[in-house]
DNA sequence: CGACAACGCTACACAGTCGTAGCGTACAAG
DNA sequence: CTTGTACGCTACGACTGTGTAGCGTTGTCG
């Protein structure tokens, strides 16, 4: 976008540092002040780019959104043991948990910070989904289920760990719950009546 | 406590105030500045009971929260769902989800706080783990089940949806989670040795 | 009724952030 | 090399919140 190398540079110490500031402080701490400061930047560079602190932290977070990779290995219980088992890594620690979870109070108030939440969310949700849908199309699950319902099952949980009982969360829990829910959607037998409503039309 | 009625109408407008300015602007906006004009009380007056915003909205909480009550019908089915029930309609709107939000992203930096969250949703917590506990005992669920994981399982997705993907929360979800998770952990035939590690010796 | 306490109100000093302006310096690009 | 631009620095006024003090008024309780 920018030519000149020190807009560039600017522009990135200032995204890092009100990554760093959010993720210390939470937005409470975040100010033009404050950022400019841990930037190491001069407080009036930065209302030459930015007009407020929330712009500054929402172009900061564009910066931030990593696209999700896996290869798929055929197996669901495998694949989806990986990508839990990934976020069982990354939530107790990483940048991005933090930020997310200051940006789960914000979202409450502000559509704008609504939306990049999401946007943080939905590379890994979507993969979760994807690795779902298509063993729904190979068999290996029920055509019908709902991949949404059953992704906010196989990760709602680490969630609520990380973010209400602070319980932690480890590889031995992601594939408990792998587990649970794989063996409730497969369930036709004694109990399908039960199970029978988890398939729901997709909208 | 106090005798002097003047002194308990106080604390009673401020605790309000508090918790109302708390909801509409989240911790950003909570200000002792801002709890005065809500509550139509003088500035002055606040630091008479008070020493910092922190301070208030803490010993707001303590006046936040009910505990939850339920007659239990027998049946584990019938009571998750009533509970779980009670949790989809309160997500949406009641006051309490919205303070809750607010407080998971204060825990954070906030080891006080982090308790007021802990306690705020303890008493539904607990409710659902005795559920699991008892039918477990009349042997309605395999004996072993560890509770702290079924609870979080059987809310989790609620609060997934409610604060990661702003997806609706209604009683047809509630049932259907309900029904994937019992079928989860009954089932012992073909994936028997899956389901099987959701037993886990209790702490 | 009388003593005491709580409250509202005003005033003040202090700190932090905001947003803008001006100026000199350093760097980039033609 | 020369022009243009980004940057750092200083300074300023305005606003908001903080914490304290004093004083008059109102309500409480014995």
């Amino acid at each position: 976008m920018t030519a000149d190398p020190r807009v560039r540079r600017t522009k990135a110490l200032v995204h890092e540092a009100a990554i760093a500031v959010l993720v210390e402080e939470g937005f409470t701490g975040v100010s033009i002040e404050s950022i400019a400061q841990r930037a190491g930047v001069a407080r009036t560079t930065i209302y030459r780019h930015w007009s407020s602190p929330a712009a500054i932290v929402i172009d900061a977070f564009d910066s931030l959104s990593e696209p999700f990779e896996l290869e798929p290995s055929g197996d669901v219980r495998t694949d989806l043991v990986t990508v839990l088992g990934r976020l069982a890594t990354d939530l107790p620690e990483s940048r991005w948990a933090s930020v997310l979870t200051a940006l789960v109070a914000a979202a409450e108030h502000d559509p704008e910070l609504a939306e990049r939440k999401r946007a943080l969310a939905e590379s890994r949700r979507r993969a979760t989904m994807s690795l779902i849908e298509d063993a729904a199309r190979r068999g290996e699950i029920r055509a019908d289920v709902d991949s949404e319902l059953v992704a906010a099952m196989l990760a709602g949980p680490l969630f609520y760990r990380r973010l209400l009982t602070n319980e932690p969360v480890d590889r031995q829990l992601v594939e408990t719950i792998v587990d649970v829910v794989l063996a409730g959607l497969d369930h036709r037998s004694a109990g399908a009546a039960r199970a029978r409503s988890a398939a729901r039309p997709r909208r």
